[in-house]
DNA sequence: TCGTTGATTCAACGAGCGTAGAGCTGAAGG
DNA sequence: CCTTCAGCTCTACGCTCGTTGAATCAACGA
């Protein structure tokens, strides 16, 4: 059998690897408070102390695991934002970075989750705002976020049969025009 | 000072009720997990094990605080509906009744406010489908149903700034065509 | 080769939790 | 007035958690 001994750091970084893995997946899975320390070490096959030993706190293991990377997307008009923003839900539904998943599972009871979650979906706000015209695009942007959000919470936190059946054009296709009617303000 | 001393029947009846209505604030502000039995007696004024003896559970006192009113309407039409669903948000903004808020923020780390979520929200879906025509009812129902949680949930629980300082009728004017367009089939 | 250092484990602590059972107290009822 | 009993409190058990400091072990550098 060949017991080649990796280097150090390799074996360490790997390790880490896998205890931020581990940790994601419970996150996602039941959320801050159901996930212990000692669930996170078993399924890393590690002793409990070594996470405090990498990350210091539960906390700051949940920060370093839920690291949310930020869409990078350029200027798009209103059109492109909701195509945008569809195959967003597209990707969602096949494997969203299970961080996001981890962050949105604790969003409601958890604070630091909370507002961890209340800053990107700022941002989304803002990026989105940008992308439409008219008065009060601020707040069309914000309902439009949210009906993502509500999608993707129904979807993929409380796995509705309902949207879970549907294949992801239908439910793109479906949701597009009630996009498209917040991409501009309504006539009076 | 007048001391009159309540009926025992009487003082029962205030007291759970009193226990019920603390359990109610303290799960719908900070859920279940983090919602301590200690916690919900403090603020009844009452010793913990009468909590206990009273509910027998933690787990129980969640499900009697919780009982959501299973808001009674008859059959509508598509556009009736839309006004109805649209109502229940301008509702809820105001006062959404607690033991509603309780469940939802709960919904996604604990396991039986998930079930009584899903159930809950497969009600209302059902509800919302009998009243829309066409092929894909289900589908849409859920969507519109999953829209009106987003919105809830970014405006009640993640208290989202751009929707709190919006008035809830400008709410309900943005969304109705996001609504509409779900209630026929669309155009293919 | 050997001491050093960093990765990893062992064992335990202190706190907070849900929960249980015995005990207290004052209204109810004869 | 005295007994009874329901409403309520006191005290404590057992468990699990996050966290810690010492101990172990193997890779590294000289």
């Amino acid at each position: 059998m060949s017991e080649r001994p990796l280097p150090r750091a390799e074996r360490r970084r790997k390790t880490e690897g896998r205890i931020l893995d581990a940790a994601r997946e419970l996150f996602a899975e039941v959320g801050f408070e159901r996930t212990t320390i000692r669930a996170v070490a078993r399924a890393a096959e590690v002793d409990p102390a070594l996470v405090m030993q990498y990350f210091g706190s539960k906390q700051e293991l949940f920060r370093r695991a839920v690291r949310v990377t930020p869409a990078p997307d350029a200027g798009l008009d209103a059109d492109g934002l909701v195509d945008h923003l569809l195959a967003t839900l597209t990707v969602k539904i096949g494997e969203l970075p299970q961080g996001s998943l981890a962050m949105m599972r604790s969003m409601l009871t958890h604070p630091e989750a909370a507002a961890s979650a209340r800053e990107a979906l700022a941002r989304q706000i803002d990026r989105v705002a940008e992308s439409i015209p008219g008065e009060d695009a601020r707040l069309r942007a914000a309902l439009m976020t949210v009906i993502m959000l509500g999608v993707t919470v129904g979807h993929q936190l409380l796995e509705l049969d309902e949207l879970r059946e549907a294949p992801q054009e239908e439910l793109a296709r479906l949701l597009r025009p009630s996009l498209r009617a917040l991409t501009a303000p309504p006539a009076p």
